[in-house]
DNA sequence: ACTGTTCGATTTTTT
DNA sequence: ATCGAACAGT
């Protein structure tokens, strides 16, 4: 027991030895949560004497989950493999393959993409005579799956809304779900819902966990939802030892129904919450600590807690002020370079943005000066349309009537089935009443032309042959298929640019089946783990700068960090979202989204903003991010590019350049002139064309739409406008 | 069924 | 500016 909790702090300590009752741990960035929650469930095996299958615990990536399974196999060994580390997706498919036929599915149900949702709501909506533009696809989407998440189904809907968009979304949802379950697939927020329904309607396999699992833990619980909070709640009933670990102020995914007053529930759905603050952090410098505290705490809603570190000094902050977009990348280019020589490797280095758009200059750059990078999030390994094929073929192999599949690929290759074929295939499946591959089996009754009668039967035999897996290994039934059903044939004849980098990612994909078939030769197992996987999951261990959005780098640490386009409207970002929440909240987010990006940094920070930046092919300028701010200015070293200072010698009379936001609290009204001071859709008026909307600023124009001229372009110098 | 062209959107996206 | 999806024409 002492070498489990041996260099360990008090709080540590108390959040480890605290096994019974439920817990609740406030884990701030950089605290060692995951080494508690590992030594904690070996505290439960060695000295508790818990069985490792009583135990749970829930991660919500893949990663945290394959993170937590290699720590914790370190301590524990081989029996590890009996303790349930999951995803809350992969526990639930896991659950729902053993008794989701109580509910009437077949348990080789397959699951949905994002994609493939939309196209099937695209299809619904065209069956029911409805137009794309009137009903965007998108939209219906959310809202079926918000509904989803608050445990709405489509009869729930359809009699709250009787008028109107939300009736059409109502008839929507029921077709949905109708399509979902005729073609035994779930989608991603199912995989939760059908497990509820399943503990509603079958309280005795509900038991069944609940007695199982005597010990749950759930990692990131800031982002839980409410279908999850009540998932967890109805397992943790009988046992009432549940340990939840989370951060408030690292709750980003509240846009995704992530539900942060889950926190504060818990507090009050079970009684008697022990609460442990773990607020010593081990990754940061005290100068970078200080300034995410001094950011984060103007946040209202938290808890109030303040981040510590017995790591005094480190370098101040560096703050570029650059020009433009291109001269904030030419300057970490530069300082990349010089951190390199000084010994730092390109691995130690993140550039972390607000949003992905930003990430082009830096990228061009990067490859310019020849500094090897990779992007986080990018081009995913699994959306690949060539990828996709072949795993929806393994999706019709292992789920015959997962008919959504079997569209995707019964013409890839090339099998003369359009339209019309499709429409007698369809008016077959109608008459004898069976499904699209039986059809297959009988495809000569159909009425197709020779050569796609013959091409699928060869098809249905391909499938046949590879059906029993026990046969053959994974990968040599992905290699089968890709061969046999004339896929690589495809690609070898086609004089597209991408087919030889599609072979590639072909056999990548067949070399890491053969990786998996070693551990686990199970087909299904396979398919699921692939279609709950994302591609953020494998590690790239290349020396290379990593360039990342700041939501796909929470829980990753890097010695340095660049934060970049740190301007108001690009971060905090103007969110013209469709939900109602207020401005405030969404302010309060973006904050959190700050301190987050903060927080990835060991060593040292260095941040920028541009005073002009190319968005959508404008060039739009924006006052510095109320962020930077935030932070005291006695922690920044500020640099100012040299064009920048060429442009204040021009407008020297001028030093006191107030930029204008949307968010700037304090708007005043102000006579302006020469200076840069507008924003786009800004009001103002002119002495001669009076009221007007600038519309755009490019170089020292603005372009102005008045109320009675139209459309102007002015001099910014010689304009006179006055900010209405 | 394939190809070229226009039009439109464009924040984040653990599963 | 840029990428994709929708649409129209061959």
């Amino acid at each position: 027991m002492t070498k489990l909790i041996e260099n360990m702090n008090e709080n540590q300590k108390k959040a480890i030895l605290t096994t019974e009752g439920p817990l609740m741990i406030i884990a701030g960035a950089g605290s060692g949560k995951t080494r508690v929650i590992t030594q904690r469930i070996a505290y439960l095996i060695y000295e508790k004497k818990v069985y490792e299958n009583n135990i749970l615990a829930i991660t919500f990536t893949n990663k945290a989950a394959k993170e937590m399974k290699e720590r914790i196999y370190n301590i524990v060994g081989e029996t590890s493999k009996y303790i349930w580390i999951n995803t809350f997706h992969s526990m639930c498919v896991r659950i729902l393959r053993e008794h989701i036929e109580n509910l009437g599915y077949n348990k080789n149900f397959t699951i949905l993409d994002s994609s493939e949702q939309k196209s099937i709501i695209k299809n619904i909506l065209k069956n029911l005579n409805y137009s794309e533009n009137d009903y965007e696809p998108k939209s219906i989407l959310k809202i079926i799956s918000n509904s989803k998440n608050e445990y709405k189904k489509a009869k729930d809907v359809a009699e709250a809304s009787r008028f109107g968009f939300m009736k059409v979304v109502a008839e929507v949802y029921s077709e949905y779900e109708k399509y979902l379950k005729k073609n035994a697939v779930l989608d991603f927020d199912d995989l939760l819902i059908k497990v509820i329904e399943l503990f509603e309607k079958y309280p005795e396999i509900l038991a069944i966990y609940q007695n199982k699992f005597k010990y749950i833990h759930v990692d990131e619980y800031q982002d839980t939802n409410l279908i999850q909070y009540k998932l967890i709640t109805m397992l943790a009933a009988l046992h009432n030892n549940i340990c939840i670990v989370g951060d408030d102020d690292q709750s980003i995914y509240s846009w995704r129904g992530a539900c942060i007053d889950n926190i504060k529930n818990f507090e009050k759905d079970f009684k008697n919450v022990e609460v442990v603050f773990l607020d010593q952090n081990y990754r940061s410098n005290s100068i970078i600590l200080t300034a995410a505290n001094s950011v984060i705490k103007n946040n209202v809603d938290r808890k109030d807690k303040n981040l510590w570190s017995e790591n005094k000094g480190g370098s101040k902050i560096n703050l570029y002020h650059a020009f433009n977009d291109l001269d904030e990348a030419e300057n970490i280019s530069r300082k990349i370079k010089s951190l390199v020589k000084t010994g730092k490797e390109y691995k130690d280095i993140a550039i972390l943005y607000r949003a992905n758009y930003l990430s082009r200059t830096l990228e061009n750059l990067l490859l310019t000066n020849s500094i090897p990078y990779k992007i986080i999030g990018s081009l995913k390994f699994l959306q690949r349309q060539e990828v996709k094929d072949l795993l929806s073929y393994i999706n019709v192999l292992v789920n015959n009537n997962d008919e959504l599949s079997l569209r995707r690929i019964i013409n890839v290759p090339r099998r003369g089935i359009g339209q019309g074929a499709l429409e007698k295939i369809e008016n077959y499946m109608a008459i004898n009443n069976t499904t699209m591959y039986n059809t297959l089996a009988n495809i000569e009754k159909v009425g197709l032309s020779k050569k796609s009668v013959k091409d699928l039967q060869s098809l249905y035999n391909t499938f046949e042959k590879y059906s029993d897996g026990d046969n053959f290994s994974i990968d040599q039934i992905i290699m089968g298929i890709y061969v046999d059903s004339g896929y690589e044939e495809m690609l070898k004849n086609s004089k597209d640019e991408y087919s030889e980098s599609r072979m590639e990612n072909i056999s990548e994909l067949v070399t890491s089946a053969k990786e998996y078939s070693e551990i686990n030769n199970n087909i299904m197992d396979y398919i699921t783990e692939m279609s709950l996987a994302s591609d953020s999951d494998d590690e790239n261990l290349d020396n290379a700068v990593t360039l990342s959005t700041i939501h796909a780098s929470k829980g990753l640490e890097y010695d340095t960090v660049f934060i970049v386009a740190l301007e108001e409207n690009i971060f905090p970002s103007v969110m013209n979202s469709d939900d109602l929440t207020d401005e405030q909240n969404k302010m309060e987010e973006e904050r959190r989204l700050a301190y987050v990006a903060i927080t990835r940094a060991k060593n040292n920070l260095y941040l920028s903003n541009a005073n002009r930046r190319m968005q959508f092919g404008n060039t739009k300028f924006n006052e510095i991010s109320r962020f930077i701010k935030e932070i005291p200015e006695d922690l920044l070293l500020e640099e100012r590019s040299l064009q920048l200072s060429s442009l204040n010698k021009i407008n020297s009379d001028n030093n006191n350049i107030t930029y204008i936001s949307k968010y700037s609290p304090k708007i005043k009204e102000k006579k302006l002139s020469k200076a840069y001071n507008f924003n786009i859709y800004d009001k103002v008026s002119h002495k001669k064309f009076g009221k007007g909307i600038v519309k755009n600023i490019i170089e020292d124009s603005i372009i102005i739409k008045f109320e009675e001229y139209g459309e102007k372009t002015l001099l910014l110098e010689y304009a006179n406008l006055i900010k209405e």
